[in-house]
DNA sequence: GGCGGCTTTTACGCGTTCTTGAGGCCGGGG
DNA sequence: CCCCGGCCTCAAGAACGCGTAAAAGCCGCC
């Protein structure tokens, strides 16, 4: 489960961030000042810290040095201030990124996902190919979503690297066939259907309506990202 | 020196990165299209990617994915689009950072400084693997666990020592069976059943409920830390 | 030769995964 | 309107792969 450290002194940032990413099935953390969230950053040793420069006690940016002095996760900064110095002082000082509010849910849910995407990848060194509702990392054969591991069958798994090697590329049933299952089922198009059906049952949001494993009739498979 | 590739089809764009970039000691590569971006990208090996998204001829969330089928390099997106949609869609491609035109050149610079520093600190492997129960030492190619040395059997050891070198990562059993026994012995997936239930005897505090060597059926083994 | 450590082989119970068939739904064409 | 092809869902038996234990084979060494 990835965990999430929320630093910011107005409490309704701090309860929209909460309920967004705890819905995502995030593990937050909060704090209200920068002494604190140094403090709950080292006991709870988060994977990410989203932070307020305005605190009320240290500057923001000593909060990022306090951070950097013992550890590498990624910062991402929330600030009312959209001058550039601001954000090149908070970058220099080991920000990750920077974000102006008012800010929208979406890109800093996706800018989230893109920092511990390129910290799992720091540790793997492994390309990671992202969508809106899981992760996939090709290398480690992994699936990830919301930060909780999904196991997947070698035949799942079969399918699924196919598709993320090809993202948004239509696959056709034969080639899907042909690779899992081998040349002598390149008919059996109905093991296409039980395993897509499994597949979005355990990665899609909405199993009913799928954004990612798309069918198109006839045709084949698209991974939709 | 760190060389960047600045990927865009304004020509005043390309000029002032050019300058700014040169002036600050970085080798600059260009490229006015997707394709030869890609091509680029592979010849030159850059340490960061800029990117516009509004490219003649490829989309760009396409080159972002063309790139990550093969690299982890930084990918910086420059782009007029200010719509959240299209910051989550380039994100989730795989780009680290997104910036809207008109942009700053500080910025740009600080949030440029922000990739490469970050991937920068992907370090070289570590000789020495540590768990939660046991340490391998892969120099000394010795496994230590409570202080108290563990011998193993060189078959043992040979298991260890792939599984210790990729950490996280899946190796096949195939792969296992080629690197400790030879190419002749690819098929005997039973030898691996029989180690590893030795080693985990060993290694796991319980070995009927390992947590650093996991099977995964079908597929293989993998070394969680 | 006998011994000890290591590897290979055999056998069995058990849980998971794969395959297969049946039924229902939807949209296009006759 | 009905039929039909393609798709989704569900369930159940078959097949497979795993863990475990124990015996048998293979050294090198005293």
């Amino acid at each position: 489960m990835t965990s999430v450290l929320v630093v910011d002194d107005e409490p309704q940032i701090v309860r929209a961030l909460r309920i967004n990413l705890s819905a995502r099935g995030y593990d937050v953390m909060t704090a209200y000042d920068g002494k604190s969230a140094l403090g709950v950053a080292v006991e709870g040793k988060p994977d990410v810290v989203v932070l307020d420069l305005g605190l009320p006690d240290i500057d923001g940016v000593d909060v990022i040095a306090g951070l950097r002095g013992w550890s590498t996760i990624p910062i991402i900064v929330l600030s009312a201030r959209t001058d550039s110095s601001a954000k090149v002082e908070a970058l220099d000082a080991g920000a990750d990124d920077y974000v102006t509010k008012p800010f929208g849910m979406d890109e800093l849910l996706a800018r989230l996902r893109a920092a511990v995407r390129r910290d799992l990848a720091r540790e793997t060194g492994d390309p990671v190919v992202t969508t809106s509702s899981f992760v996939v990392d090709l290398a480690v054969k992994k699936v990830r979503r919301d930060g909780r591991e999904v196991h997947l069958t070698p035949t799942e798994w079969g399918l699924v690297e196919i598709l993320a090697r090809n993202p948004g590329r239509l696959v056709s049933q034969k080639q899907l066939l042909q690779e899992v299952w081998g040349p002598m089922h390149v008919n059996e198009s109905q093991y296409l259907r039980v395993y897509f059906a499994q597949l979005r049952r355990k990665l899609e949001d909405d199993p009913a309506r799928p954004k990612h494993l798309i069918t198109e009739p006839g045709m084949g498979y698209r991974f939709e990202l």
